[in-house]
RNA sequence: GGGUGUUUAGCUCAGUUGGUUUAGAGCGCCUCGUUUACACCGAGGAGGUCAGGGGUUCGACUCCCUUAACACCCACCA
């Protein structure tokens, strides 16, 4: 074995083997226990980030951990065609050549996207595979597959003979670089600074003008009327009046509305109806005229008149500013702070503007499901807990997201994703949904039909996900949708709560009345040092496979589990992976002792695996490390199985990290390795083979090399370690006191810088047996030449430290008398017991204590203040 | 405007239902160390009024209220 651990050498093939040998398949069991979990699939338009990383280890963790538990359990893995993010990576690859979206051809350009997406699907999916995720291959999935594809048509269909999905026209979200309508979710609200713009209106026929506060000024040319509050006695006399627009000059009414508040702007407000939500409302209350300003680039079209057509918005804007106040209509501008809308894939400023969409009603009462909406489906699967949300606070936000939710716009104008199935007469305006290709139209028989050209929200398809990858609808996985769905759980970033999991609790109960998982456990977001997200344009993120090149997928991997909780932010930079990389790199040398220089498993035969991988005898353990290792296991193996059922995967991590470099190495094996020792081969084997086992979901390629350096069978098929029923109890604390002391003899010889082997005295008591049993030890780890027993304190100790440890008491011979060095260090000491003492003094006089606490908690006080005073007995004295 | 989270050692973070001698870890820092698994190491150490203020309790890092700072989510406020 080398010297120090690398990576590189063993990854790779440890991999192919596991796959190979369909270990990432689901194997049946005689109990029938399921487990799935779908993975949630990655967009095809870039590479693997970290976030993707600490997606695969929470998941692989949580699926190797159920495998050796003998669940049959499912990973399934996947890609999305991420329909706008993918088409604008490829709209600007064609940038680079030149090209535009306009010079391809529908079906040249979806080859182009064909093209993008398998590059970065090899490469995504080679990249899971460094990050040693165990998916089961064999059942890949992209959303826009043929069979996912079946399912996103059956799903529209459904939805629309339901009466779910209907075309309107509505004020939409537009994406003037994307060219598309967006959903209410894909807009990112973004607080900016920019100018509140004070506006005259002149008043027709009169010198009265209204003033009129506006953050856009541009959008003036779309103005239809001026509206005041009713109970406004500012413009009591405006209502009914004319105003006119400046500029243009067209005339505006003067309407009265209760929306508008008093108290906000001037109290005056135009109204858009075309290009704002709260003003298309207005609009339609009060029969005002729709116009459209904006081209679909976002720029101004002929209705703002001949001066202003064809120019970019925040081009008008300059242009008008400058216009009103040569014309003495600007009456001051203010700075504030104000939000708008952005795209959440381009960050472009959305145009909220008037188009014919298609949308999923979510109010509607549906039959087949008792007449429930379908916002009322997706809120009792969570509030009935059919549906565990793991850390259950994003429950309270998903339902304040229902509460906010509106009809869900799912058309698309771009050309990449799942063309709607939606067929146009021609002649006679029929509309046909259909799976197949329509070519005659159903009422006028007419052969004059043409497909809708929009595509759909990504996220309609990704919402069934968890049940298209069974085989919904067309049933071509023979039992996987009986046995898997619903999925055990869906794990993912809570920044997708909304987009992804709540679509797919609508999908699933609207169409088979039920969720499709039992749990949904969120992970935080991973960021930089200073817990700033990271990205691209930050430049503060980590290439999670640059750093598995240098330290190695498990380090990288417990890097992104260690030290996080469930739900909050993960913070990541290279010194912790480095860290980690240096814990793999000491287990390494944990076992190349082991195996190089011990030897122990050089006479293991075959037939004794089975006693080496499960239980061990620990009836006839005589030494108290053997005791105390094997406990220190038990209770091990008890914890780490509780916190990975309880989704505490940071917490389980640590706690191994502990016992294999604490407990393990520094203690365990420094002691092993003493001439004198009594060597137990055996449990050395059994400690050593359940420590693979327990650190195998979290670092799963060095440990099944290390497995395999002995066995000639797979740990990733091996079972979880059991626990052990009849334990050493008491050896944990006999032990402690072994440590106490080794410690406390270090410590002095550390304060007076000797480094010398030294003779100890210890003065006997009724525990002496424990020092007596385990001399070896205590002269090898803390450098004793040395060891006498005495009954009494000799008369001339001056060449004598005093060292009180537990409740012994011991005598370091330091050959001449120097208190002075370490009094100080005493004193402290001195000072804290002095303090314990009073403050359990304090305690034990309080009556309300010995009254009320319980009898458990109060023979604990006594117990500690009768130590400690012994303890500074001894050290006084 | 509504909601959620965070605030613990110089830095990054853990801390299970309130009671574990002196509140933990890693990194960093200081002092030692060429003991044949490991310097990606070993031994030891310094460093904390657990954000501030109230309250509940015999007892609060932990529960409740409140203030502050920061982060995030949601909301149509001109």
């Amino acid at each position: 074995m080398d010297k120090t651990y690398e990576s590189k050498k063993y990854e790779k093939n440890i991999y192919l083997s596991w796959e190979k040998n369909n270990f990432f398949k689901p194997k049946s069991n005689e109990n029938n226990d399921f487990f799935s979990i779908i993975l949630p699939p990655p967009n095809v338009t870039g590479a693997l980030h970290l976030g993707h990383a600490a997606m695969i280890a929470i998941e692989d963790i949580i699926v190797r951990f159920k495998r050796m538990n003998s669940f049959e359990t499912l990973w399934l893995p996947g890609t999305d065609h991420a329909a706008i993010a993918t088409q604008n990576v490829v709209e600007k690859k064609l940038k680079l050549e030149n090209k535009k979206i306009k010079d391809l051809t529908r079906d040249e350009f979806i080859k182009e996207c064909y093209k993008w997406t398998e590059e970065y699907h090899d490469k995504i999916v080679s990249q899971i595979k460094v990050m040693g995720g165990s998916l089961d291959w064999s059942r890949e999935r992209f959303t826009m597959d043929e069979h996912s594809s079946k399912a996103v048509y059956e799903f529209f269909e459904r939805m629309y003979n339901d009466g779910l999905i209907y075309k309107g026209a509505r004020m939409v979200n537009w994406c003037p670089r994307c060219m598309s309508t967006l959903s209410d979710d894909e807009v990112e609200h973004k607080n900016i600074k920019g100018n509140f713009y004070y506006i005259k209106y002149k008043i027709k026929d009169s010198e009265d003008f209204l003033e009129i506060a506006t953050t856009r000024p541009e959008t003036m040319f779309g103005d239809t009327a001026i509206a005041v509050s009713p109970k406004d006695d500012r413009y009591k006399d405006f209502i009914g009046k004319t105003a006119i627009l400046p500029i243009l000059g067209r005339e505006l009414k003067i309407i009265a509305d209760e929306y508008v508040s008093l108290d906000i702007g001037t109290g005056a407000l135009k109204i858009t109806p075309a290009h704002d939500p709260n003003d298309y409302e207005i609009g339609k209350k009060h029969n005002l005229e729709f116009i459209n300003i904006f081209d679909k680039n976002g720029n101004l079209n002929e209705n703002a008149g001949r001066d202003f057509k064809g120019m970019q918005r925040e081009e008008a804007r300059e242009k008008i500013i400058k216009l009103l106040e040569k014309n003495g209509d600007l009456l001051k501008t203010e700075k504030m702070e104000h939000s708008v809308g952005t795209c959440y894939r381009c960050s472009s400023l959305v145009e909220p503007s008037i188009s014919e969409q298609w949308f999923v009603d979510v109010n509607k009462k549906i039959k087949n499901r008792e007449n429930k909406s379908l916002k009322e489906l997706m809120k009792e699967a969570v509030e009935n807990k059919e549906i565990e949300i793991i850390p259950k606070r994003f429950e309270k936000n998903y339902f304040m997201w229902i509460d906010n939710l509106k009809d869900w716009c799912i058309s698309r104008q771009i050309i990449w994703g799942h063309r709607l199935p939606v067929y146009y007469c021609l002649d006679c305006g029929e509309i046909i949904v259909s799976q197949e290709k329509v070519k005659e139209c159903k009422s006028c028989k007419s052969k004059n039909i043409k497909q809708d050209k929009d595509t759909l929200d990504t996220w309609f398809s990704s919402a069934l996900w968890p049940f298209s990858t069974m085989g919904w609808p067309d049933n071509d996985r023979g039992l996987d949708f009986e046995k898997f769905f619903p999925n055990t759980l869906l794990e993912t970033g809570y920044d997708i709560l909304f987009f992804w999991v709540a679509r797919m609790i609508l999908a699933s109960k609207y169409l088979f009345g039920f969720s499709p998982f039992k749990k949904v456990y969120l992970h935080g977001l991973v960021c930089d040092k200073n817990s700033k997200k990271m990205s691209k344009s930050k430049g503060n993120g980590i290439d999670p496979i640059n750093m598995v090149e240098k330290y190695g997928a498990d380090a990288v991997r417990m890097s992104l589990i260690s030290g996080t909780t469930p739900g909050n932010n993960i913070n990541l930079y290279e010194e912790k992976i480095e860290g980690y990389r240096n814990f793999i790199n000491k287990l390494w040398n944990i076992f190349r002792f082991i195996y190089d220089f011990e030897n122990i498993f050089s006479d293991v035969k075959i037939n004794e695996m089975d006693k080496l991988e499960n239980t061990y005898d620990i009836e006839n353990i005589e030494s108290l490390a053997d005791k105390w290792i094997i406990t220190r296991l038990n209770n091990v193996i008890s914890q780490v199985t509780k916190k990975i059922n309880n989704y505490k995967f940071g917490e389980a991590s640590d706690i191994l990290y502990d016992f294999v470099w604490k407990d393990f190495a520094s203690w365990y094996i420094e002691i092993y390795k003493l001439d004198n020792y009594l060597n137990n081969k055996e449990l050395l084997r059994y400690v050593t083979v359940n420590i693979l086992k327990l650190l195998h979901p979290f670092s799963p390629f060095i440990t099944e090399n290390l497995w395999q350096n002995i066995f000639n069978n797979y740990l990733i098929s091996s079972s979880w370690p059991s626990l052990n029923k009849n334990i050493y109890k008491e050896s944990e604390k006999d032990f402690n006191i072994l440590k106490n002391i080794i410690s406390s003899i270090r410590n002095t010889k550390n304060q007076i810088k000797i480094n010398k082997k030294l003779n100890i005295l210890f003065l006997e008591n009724k525990d002496i047996n424990t020092i007596k049993d385990n001399l070896e030890i205590i002269k090898s780890l803390s450098g004793l030449e040395k060891i006498e027993f005495i009954k009494s304190i000799p008369e001339n100790i001056n060449d004598y430290i005093k060292v009180v440890s537990s409740n012994f008491v011991m005598f370091l011979e330091i050959g001449f008398s120097d208190i002075e060095k370490i009094k100080k260090e005493r004193e402290k000491e001195i000072k804290i017991i002095k303090n314990s003492i009073k403050n359990i003094e304090n305690k034990l006089n309080n009556k309300n204590f010995i009254l009320k606490a319980p009898e458990e908690i109060i023979n604990k006080e006594k117990e500690k203040y009768n130590y400690l005073n012994e303890k500074l007995n001894k050290i006084l004295n």
